[in-house]
DNA sequence: CTTACTGCAAATATTTTGCATTTGG
DNA sequence: CCAAATGCAAAATATTTGCAGTAAG
């Protein structure tokens, strides 16, 4: 059990929708796990600190495949920018504070309620998992 | 009272930051009013059924003066979409069905217990006006 | 008048795509 | 082996910007 079984779950899951398990998908989905709520220029940027080089489009590429297999998803946080986290680590919203940019995780349970209320009221089926909250964090506050 | 002396708080508006009154942010601030959730792209084309036509940047830089003087804000329903409303009518939560896209409008007060939870555990404002939710719609459930 | 705004076209930024080559299963 | 994935470069999309002319105040 020496890393929590992260690198078979990754093969499983990529077989498991008829997808291969390479080089590229690996780091890529190793990065993500490194780095929560990263865009893909970062998650680009930080798997290129080793060798050899992916290219941004196979960033995108392999990006695409992972959350095909359900291993990742991603929520936009802001303007131009898809943030990709795990999907096992994505029960939680994202607090974005609109100062200063930073991102809190709240438990998606605090939403329980509202998800109930959308239900009852509109018939629809909200995720939570995918959802931003904009404001203004505590250290921004007066 | 004819319209609801909207055209006289655009003015107003515009004015109390310093910015002009044009036939540009006029015509752009209409068609916001037309369309709710409309896209920059979608603006400019409702625009543009009158002449003379307003290129793309020009419609984005009315957006940004309109936005900068209070009177609409934007919201991204989903990717590369920013989406504009008018600040006083922006009281409601966005339901952004995933699977045909409609969105479906919900007064903001049913997430009243969500934001004090959230002002409660992690002393976070949040602005429930500008939040999109992702989900499936009730046209869209089995 | 004076400065901000507009239109146009070119520049940026971001993401996608075609195709020859490599590689996983 | 065969189909799928990669790398590269070019294309498509979305938004921003420089500048000279026009118009608001």
């Amino acid at each position: 059990m020496s890393s929590s079984g992260t690198g078979t779950e990754l093969a499983a899951s990529l077989r498991a929708v008829g997808l291969r398990v390479t080089a590229t998908r690996e780091r890529v989905y190793a990065a993500i796990a490194r780095s929560p709520h990263a865009t893909p220029e970062a998650l680009t940027e930080l798997v290129n600190l080793d060798e050899p080089a992916i290219p941004p489009s196979s960033v995108y590429r392999a990006l695409d495949a992972l959350e095909e297999a359900g291993l990742v998803t991603h929520t936009h946080l802001d303007h131009h920018a898809p943030t990709y986290h795990r999907a096992d680590h994505a029960q939680h919203l994202h607090l974005v504070c609109r100062e200063c940019g930073a991102v809190t995780e709240s438990p998606a349970s605090v939403a329980d309620d509202l998800v109930a209320t959308l239900a009852d009221r509109h018939g629809f089926a909200a995720d939570v998992t995918h959802m931003a909250i904009h404001g203004r964090c505590a250290a921004c506050r007066p």
